[in-house]
RNA sequence: GCGCUUGUAGCUCAGCUGGAUAGAGCAUCGGCCUUCUAAGCCGAGGGUCGCAGGUUCGAGUCCUGCCAAGCGUGCCA
C-alpha cells in the first residue's frame, strides 16, 4: 500500500519534470509517512515543502501542482493540503479492507519481506567465555541477538548465527586449574583455593563428575601443588602472580594430562551453555572456536599479512599493530615479549576469517562495555585491506539486576551471580525474551527480580498473550454454540466492517510488514513489542466494545474473519519472538 | 584528562531517521461484569523533552558548548 503511493508520487515527480518546474536530473527522495491524526488521512508527505526550494514555489503552490500530476487510482479516496505543506492521503475504505483477506492468504508468511534476498549476513552473539554458566548480563544479549537475526531472516537474509567460543587463553587455564584443584579437595586433598580462581559451586560440580569418572588419576600431593608458591594475595601476596604460578604447577605435575582436565572443564561448560540457550529458544549454525584460529595458523597468517600492509612493528620485546594510523586511540600489542599472542591477536584472525567466508554483511553484538574494541577492530579491518563497513557492532548494555530496592551484584568468578537458567525459571522463557528485547538494546535496564517474578498483570506479556487467547476463546464459543464459521461469507461482507474499533485493527494489520522491515534493517526488535502492544490494545478495546458472535451471519463472520487476521499477525510476531501464544490462560 | 553510551510524566520506557496538539505501561483518582475470559475496557490528573546557544518553513530528533550518570581507556579475555 505504502509502496503503491510512493509510486504515484514518483509519477507525479515525473510529471512536474516534463512542465519545466523541476529539474530534470533532480533526484526527489520520497518520504511517505503513517498519521499519527486519522484527521490527516492515512498517509502524509512532505515532499512539497522539500522540493520547494529547488523549484522556486511556496510549498503549498507546489503541493496543488504536485496533487495536480497525480495519477489517479482507486487506491485513493480524497488528497488533502494542509498545514504548511503538507499532502494528506486517504485511503479508499475498500482497500483497507483487504487487508483482512491478505492476511489470511499469506498466514504465516504474512509481514515478512523480500529486501534482504541473495544478501548474507553473519549475526554473532552472547559469545561469552566458557568459564561458567550465562548469567543474566547475557540473556539479554542472547534474547536481543536472536531477535535481530530472526528478523532479518524475516526480511529475506540469508542469516547465519555464529557463536564465537574463547576456548584458549588465561582465563580458560585458570579455570582448568580452578576445576583441578577442586577435583583435588574432591580426592581428600587439602590445599588453600585461590584468590583469584572460579569460586562458583559449578566448578566443585565439574570437578565432582571428573573424580567420578577418572578416579585419582589426576591426584597429586598438595605439598607437591603447593611448593615454593609465590603468596596470594590475602597472604600479603599477588594474586595474579600466585594463580599463573598455579597453573604453571597444574601444567607441570600434569604433562598432558592437563589438557584432558583443561577439555573436561571446557566439555561440561559449554554443553551447559548450549543446553541453556537451546531451552531459551536461541540456536546457533556455527559454534566457532578461538583455539581453531591458532591450530591451523590463521593467527599467524593475519599477522603476516599485517606484517606485509606495513603495519606491524617491534618495541620492548612486543609486537604491535599500528591501530593508530587507523582511527584508534593507540597502538596495540598483538604478540606479547613471553612470545605468546595476545585475545585481540586472535580476533584480528578471527574477523579475517569472517571476511574470507564472503558475507554482505557482519553482525556482533557485544556487551556495552566492549564498546572501546570496535576502533581497534575496524582498523584491523582496514589493514587487512577490507570494506570496514562491512561490519556492524550492535551494544547491549547489560541488565542490572534488583531484587527490590537492593541491587544484586554480580562476579561470575566469585560465584555470586543469577543465572540465566534461574531467571528462566523464576520468570518463564516468555516474560523473559518480552522483558529483555523490550527495551532499545543501547538502554541502561533495569531488571526487577521482585517484578518479574511476580506473576502479576503487571506484565505486559501476559497482555498481548490475552488478546490471542481471547480471540480462540470466542472461535471456541462460536463452535459450542454449534454454529460453523463462514469465512468466504465473512470475506464478501467485510465492508460493514465500520466502527471505529475495525477501522484501527485494519490499519493497524497494514502496518505490521512495514513495522517488520524497519525493525529488522535498524536492528531494533523492541519495535515489534510495541507494535504487539498496540494491536493487543486495540484488539481489547474492541472486545469491550463490540460483540462478534451477531446473529447477523455477515456481520458475525466479516468480524471473525478480521480477529482471526488479529490472531495471525499475533502469532506471527510472537513466534518471530520465540514467545508462546497460548490458546487459552 | 580523553573516548563511547544515556538523560523525555512520580517510576519504567516509546517517539517510525527533521513534521502537524510529545505518547504508552505502572502508580494515583473516578467509572464499567445477568451478554464471546475483568490477566480486560472507558475517563481524569500529571511535561521548562538535563541546561544554554545554533542550523531552517519546522528541532525531543541535527551541530556546538556546558551539567549529570554508566562504561571504557591492560603486554586480561
Amino acid at each position: 500500500m505504502k509502496q503503491k503511493l510512493e509510486s504515484l508520487l514518483q509519477q507525479a515527480v515525473t510529471a512536474l519534470k516534463t512542465q519545466g518546474i523541476l529539474e530534470n536530473d533532480f533526484i526527489a527522495q520520497i518520504n511517505l509517512e503513517r498519521t499519527r491524526d486519522v484527521l490527516h488521512g492515512d498517509f502524509a508527505t512532505n515532499l512539497a515543502m522539500m522540493l520547494a526550494k529547488p523549484a522556486k514555489l511556496n510549498p503549498r503552490q507546489l503541493a496543488e501542482k504536485i496533487v495536480a500530476a497525480l495519477p489517479n487510482d482507486a487506491l485513493i479516496s480524497k488528497v488533502d493540503i494542509a498545514g504548511p505543506g503538507f499532502i494528506n492521503f486517504f485511503i479508499n475504505p475498500d482497500s483497507q479492507f483487504q487487508i483482512v483477506k491478505q492476511v489470511l492468504d499469506a498466514g504465516a508468511e504474512f509481514g515478512s519481506s523480500k529486501i534482504g534476498v541473495g544478501k548474507r549476513v553473519q549475526v554473532e552473539f552472547v559469545s561469552a567465555n566458557p568459564t561458567g554458566p550465562l548469567h543474566v548480563g547475557h540473556g539479554r544479549g542472547a534474547a536481543y541477538g536472536s531477535a535481530v537475526a530472526d528478523l532479518l531472516a524475516a526480511a529475506g537474509f540469508e542469516v547465519e548465527r555464529e557463536y564465537y567460543v574463547n576456548d584458549a587463553g588465561r582465563q580458560m587455564d585458570i579455570l582448568a586449574t580452578s576445576v583441578w584443584l577442586r577435583y583435588l579437595e574432591a580426592c581428600g586433598e587439602v590445599l588453600p583455593f585461590p584468590s583469584n580462581g572460579y569460586r562458583g559451586e559449578y566448578v566443585r560440580d565439574i570437578s565432582a563428575n571428573l573424580h567420578k569418572k577418572a578416579g585419582d588419576a589426576y591426584r597429586r600431593a598438595s605439598t607437591l601443588v603447593m611448593a615454593d608458591l609465590p603468596a596470594d594475595e590475602p597472604q600479603g601476596g599477588d594474586k595474579e602472580k600466585h594463580i599463573d604460578a598455579l597453573i604453571d604447577r597444574a601444567k607441570t605435575l600434569l604433562g598432558e594430562a592437563y589438557k584432558e582436565v583443561f577439555q573436561a572443564g571446557l566439555d561440561e561448560i559449554l554443553d551447559d551453555i548450549k543446553d541453556d540457550l537451546a531451552e531459551f529458544g536461541v540456536s546457533y549454525q556455527q559454534w566457532f572456536s578461538e583455539r581453531s584460529l591458532m591450530d591451523d595458523h590463521s593467527v599467524e597468517q593475519a599477522l603476516r599479512r599485517l606484517d606485509a600492509a606495513g603495519y606491524l612493528y617491534q618495541q620492548e620485546g612486543a609486537t604491535w599493530f599500528a591501530s593508530s594510523r587507523l582511527g584508534d586511540e593507540k597502538d596495540r600489542v598483538v604478540v606479547r615479549d613471553n612470545g605468546q599472542t595476545t585475545y585481540f591477536a586472535s580476533d584480528i584472525a578471527y574477523h579475517m576469517h569472517k571476511l574470507d567466508r564472503g558475507f554482505d554483511q557482519i553482525v556482533n553484538i557485544w556487551g556495552a562495555d566492549h564498546h572501546g574494541y570496535i576502533p581497534r577492530v575496524k582498523a584491523a579491518m582496514q589493514a587487512l585491506g577490507a570494506d570496514e563497513s562491512k561490519l556492524k557492532v550492535l551494544l547491549v548494555q547489560f541488565a542490572i539486576l534488583y531484587r527490590g530496592d537492593e541491587k544484586v551484584q554480580m562476579s561470575t568468578r566469585s560465584g555470586e551471580f543469577v543465572t540465566l537458567r534461574q531467571l528462566r525459571s523464576e520468570v518463564g522463557r516468555d516474560a523473559c525474551r518480552f522483558f529483555y528485547v523490550m527495551r532499545k538494546s543501547e538502554q541502561h535496564m533495569d531488571f526487577d527480580l521482585k517484578l518479574a517474578t511476580s506473576r502479576s498483570n503487571e506484565n505486559p506479556v501476559y497482555y498481548v498473550q490475552y488478546a490471542h487467547a481471547r480471540v480462540c476463546s470466542v472461535l471456541r464459543q462460536l463452535d459450542e454454540k454449534g454454529r460453523q464459521r463462514n469465512p468466504h461469507l465473512g470475506m464478501e461482507n467485510l465492508n460493514l466492517l465500520t466502527e471505529e474499533q475495525e477501522a484501527a485493527l485494519l490499519t493497524t494489520l497494514s502496518k505490521y510488514p512495514e513495522t517488520l522491515e524497519r525493525a529488522a534493517v535498524n536492528y531494533e526488535p523492541h519495535q515489534l513489542i510495541h507494535y504487539l502492544r498496540e494491536l493487543a490494545n486495540q484488539f481489547h478495546s474492541y472486545y469491550n466494545a463490540h460483540q462478534f458472535l451477531v446473529d447477523d451471519e455477515k456481520l458475525c463472520n466479516a468480524r471473525i474473519n478480521l480477529i482471526c487476521a488479529v490472531k495471525q499477525v499475533l502469532v506471527n510476531a510472537l513466534s518471530l519472538l520465540k514467545i508462546n501464544a497460548p490458546e487459552a490462560m
